[in-house]
RNA sequence: GCGGAAGUGGCGGAAUUGGCAGACGCGCUAGCCUCAGGAGCUAGUCCUAGCAAUAGGGUGGAGGUUCGAGUCCUCUCUUCCGCACCA
């Protein structure tokens, strides 16, 4: 009897799979395709317990699916651009390139060791120019086609960070990286029109039948797509002449126009200079402005702040009532939302009706519910309920609904607005003032303007620069070699652009390069893509619902559009694992709270690490880590092990079950075997039940027990002598099918000691040449069933008939028994239920 | 405020369509085995009453639909998450 030494076993089967290149996989057209995918890794510096969840998850899809006769790509590689690395450079004195190596060389270390079945031989990192040239060759399509552009405006500052920040990047009025509250900066800066595709990315979602529900809701109200109508106010005197004097609204109640009392301006917007310019005391003017424009930094940070505004001293035309109303500025109206500026409806919106109320001003109400009765002078609060349009002229008593269709034609046929979808979701900012990222490929040049670099001089390599000083100026400015160069369309001297992208470009479309990536021609090779395309399966954290997932849906589209990619979505199924708490913590380094796998690997093995976290809770939920749970998975994989080795030479030796005559202990074993198949297989795929799958697994090496206990070849513990023989074939036979299923199940789950059980059982070429066991329906059929009997709702008796028997002779059975005489004596039965035998027997009696 | 998810034993969690609530594991209890055990094996473990068979109660709370509800409907409480002045 040999024990269970995981650790010499796992070395060993991680050296022979690096050997044969087992989950090396080209393109085969005579199989479906799998392709499994985590998201890939910041290389941080180690992975915990939290980390490592993923990949074990994605790992025992891949495994399973390739048992199951896939081609399956399961490839990993490393986010490896991005500030921390720039961070620890300024730090350590350390070039963020060695930093990053290092760390990725570590962490690859580590998911060796746990086993995870990547093709290595496409390992990819951002950081290397020959993936990093392919996002400056496709910037450069999108600058040639409009979707890259470049614009001057305010832009999120972290201070800590010294970059500009996308918004999607700003998390709580702070640095999604550091916290460090953010702050506004006028900054010329490179962005992606992701708002061209704002209408496809919202409608398309709807088909993602395979994602979260909750990732799908995030992306929906990020998008914010909100259906209303522009419509322009006249300066006095400036009617009919749009272009000099309007100031333009977005609103989505044009049907409450006619109680629009007064207009704002956002503190942005540019008509308040102008006002300013104009007015008896433009540094005053100037100065209210600028104080709300401050207030909006912290704004977020706050939560609520004071609705505040000011009277320009000005007024423009209502277009419907032909009413002079005063413009105010006022600090809760955002700058870079609709046009910048609204109309004032205060008894209908409770924002406008705070502010009026405040100031004074009128509310006028316009909308009155089904004889209500509501009046400006007295409301309390906004009304935004159902009812018909008064005091509105020629729209009076319409719904408001059906107003607001109409009263939205109007006003685009008299040329003062028009219908409008306007969207949250803004243009991507992708300029960053750092070094550790790809440089954007362009030329300024005095005399032809921006310039991309061409194709043929890409890369634009990182220069390697030695001080680091974390200054807010591009690293990149201070290198001159870098910087001056020849225009490339006249060569005349230019200068070349000195900001790198955001790092989420990086990770936007690193999946289809995963399907060629080794391509030095192109990005990939769209056969290859068309091939593996799209992710069958993609698991990673929550915290990318809005981020990666947008982005990458985004490029996926751009490269469909360029006519590299047929698909429009690049991941089918999204799983959104849950976190692994420690003391009901996130782990963390700075909460010294983080359970390194290799610690756990010494102990216990990495398959009984990747059992447990498998088997503690469903994927999608968060866990709390505990050590007496991964005990217990060691303890299940020594049984597993006990009596697989106990029985190896029965094993080896027995026949194959058919053509036996099996008795009813047998028969009990084989049903448990193939149902337990049919259980599984549906657990792992579709269902991704991976924590009732291993319980499927322990209940059948539960009765694989009480059933070698009946032979008399239960092991014992650890003084075994290993069993050479059973006496009856047919238990040597149930035993080896047994063991098989059982061993071949496991193995995406615990593949080292499955492998080593395998071969130890006989088996030349490993547990993915033999095959995911296939259910038996004629053994997993029950022979008897157990149906319970219900008087009146209340489980009363038990009844165990045939399998084949019928219903009515069930019902005459149960209604016969003296358990349930007892409750129907002298009651009348007023009916009964019993249509198929898996339904209970329900009886209902009167009296 | 809006949106989403979830509330089940001492704990993590099971329960595909409305059909035996608590699978499986942890922990705990008892017994066996052992020089020993932080090993192994066997049995027990939702609550209440009872020696027991058994009876009653039980899935956050209150109603409802149904022969039958953890599951469906209405209301309500709590927790977690996301968005948050988006006109």
């Amino acid at each position: 009897m040999s024990s269970y030494k995981p650790q010499d076993i796992e070395q060993k089967w991680q050296k022979h799979w690096a050997d044969t290149r087992a989950f090396e996989v080209t393109e085969d057209l005579s199989k479906p395709k799998f392709y499994c995918l985590e998201m890939f890794a910041y290389p941080s510096g180690h992975a915990h317990v939290g980390h490592v969840r993923n990949y074990m998850i994605g790992d025992i899809m891949a495994r399973t699916m390739r048992m199951r006769g896939f081609n399956v790509l399961h490839p990993f590689g490393w986010d490896a651009f991005g500030l921390p690395a720039e961070n620890a450079a300024i730090k350590n004195n350390l070039h963020p390139e060695t930093w990053t190596r290092a760390n990725i060389a570590h962490m690859k270390g580590q998911l060796q060791r746990l086993g995870i079945s990547y093709a290595w031989e496409r390992e990819l990192a951002t950081c290397d120019a020959v993936y990093y040239t392919w996002n400056q060759w496709l910037f450069t399509r999108m600058f040639e086609k409009g979707l890259a552009y470049r614009r001057r405006s305010n832009v999120n500052w972290c201070e800590s960070c010294q970059t500009v920040l996308a918004n999607e990047q700003v998390v709580d009025g702070g640095c999604w990286r550091c916290g460090t509250t953010v702050t506004l900066r006028e900054l010329e800066q490179w962005c992606l029109r992701i708002t061209a595709y704002a209408d496809e990315l919202l409608t398309a979602a709807e088909g993602l039948s395979q994602w979260p529900e909750k990732v799908l809701t995030m992306q929906r109200n990020w998008i914010g797509r909100s259906e209303g109508a522009r419509v322009r106010f006249a300066l006095p005197g400036q009617v009919g002449h749009w272009a000099d004097g309007h100031i333009e609204v977005f609103t989505t109640r044009i049907d409450t126009i006619y109680g629009a009392m007064f207009v704002m301006l956002g503190p942005e917007h540019p008509m308040v200079e102008q006002f300013a310019a104009a007015s008896p005391d433009p540094a005053a003017f100037r100065a209210k402005a600028a104080k709300f424009r401050a207030q909006d930094k912290s704004a977020r940070m706050t939560g609520e702040v004071e609705k505040e505004g000011f009277d320009t001293g000005r007024t423009v035309t209502n277009p419907f009532t032909g009413q002079e109303v005063p413009v105010w500025v006022a600090n809760f109206v955002l700058g870079d939302y609709g046009t910048g500026a609204v109309m004032g409806v205060p008894a209908h919106d409770q924002r406008d009706f705070e502010f009026a109320r405040k100031y004074n001003l009128p509310v006028r109400v316009v909308v009155q519910p089904e004889g209500g009765t509501l009046d400006g002078a007295t409301l309390t609060e906004a009304y935004d309920g159902d009812g018909a349009l008064v005091e509105s002229g020629e729209w009076n008593g319409l719904p408001w609904q059906e107003a607001n269709r109409r009263m939205t034609a109007e006003a685009a046929s008299r040329g003062i607005g028009e219908g409008t979808v306007q969207y949250r979701l803004k243009d991507w900012g992708i300029s960053r003032q750092r070094y550790w990222g790809t440089p954007i490929p362009i030329i300024h040049c005095p005399s032809c303007g921006m310039v991309p670099v061409p194709d043929k001089d890409l890369p634009v390599e990182l220069p390697k620069i030695t001080e680091f000083t974390g200054r807010g100026d591009s690293p990149l400015a201070q290198v001159p070699e870098f910087v001056n160069v020849p225009c490339p369309k006249c060569g005349t001297a230019a200068r070349r652009e000195t900001d790198t992208m955001d790092t989420f470009v990086d990770s936007s479309w690193y999946f289809f390069r995963f399907c060629d990536p080794h391509n030095n021609d192109l990005p990939f090779d769209p056969k290859k893509v068309a091939y593996w395309g799209p992710v069958d399966f993609y698991s990673g954290g929550v915290e990318h619902a809005i981020l990666h997932l947008i982005y990458s849906r985004f490029f996926s589209r751009v490269y469909r559009d360029i006519g590299l990619v047929t698909i429009d979505e690049p991941f089918t199924r999204l799983l959104t694992q849950g976190m692994v708490l420690r003391h009901g913590a996130v782990m963390s380094k700075s909460k010294g709270n983080v359970v390194d796998p290799d610690d756990m690997i010494q102990q216990f093995g990495a398959d009984a690490l990747r059992l447990y976290v498998m088997f503690v809770a469903p994927p999608e939920k968060e866990v709390e880590w505990t050590d007496s749970g991964l005990e217990g998975a060691f303890r299940f994989l020594n049984r597993v092990w006990r009596i697989a080795d106990h029985c190896t030479d029965i094993v080896r030796s027995a026949p194959a079950v058919t053509g036996l005559a099996f008795d009813e202990a047998d028969r009990n074993m084989r049903r448990k075997t193939h149902s337990t198949i049919r259980r599984i297989t549906q657990d792992i795929d579709p269902r991704v039940h991976l924590n009732t799958a291993v319980a499927a697994l322990m209940e059948l090496v539960n009765e694989l027990y009480a059933y070698a206990e009946l032979r008399g070849v239960r092991p014992l513990g650890v003084d075994d002598e290993l069993r050479a023989s059973v006496d009856r074939v047919e238990t040597a036979a149930v035993l080896r099918e047994t063991l098989e299923a059982l061993v071949l199940m496991l193995s995406p789950f615990t593949p080292h000691m499955c492998e080593e059980l395998w071969a130890q059982m006989g088996h030349a070429d490993g547990v993915v040449a033999a095959g995911w066991p296939v259910c038996d329906e004629d053994a997993a059929r029950d022979e008897s069933v157990e149906i319970p009997v219900q008087v009146n709702g209340r489980l009363r008796a038990r009844l165990t008939v045939p399998a084949d028997s019928r219903p009515e002779a069930n019902i005459a059975l149960a209604l016969a028994s003296p358990e349930v005489q007892k409750w129907t004596d002298g009651k009348q039965i007023v009916k009964v239920i019993h249509a198929r035998i898996e339904q209970p027997i329900s009886i209902v009696v009167k009296g």
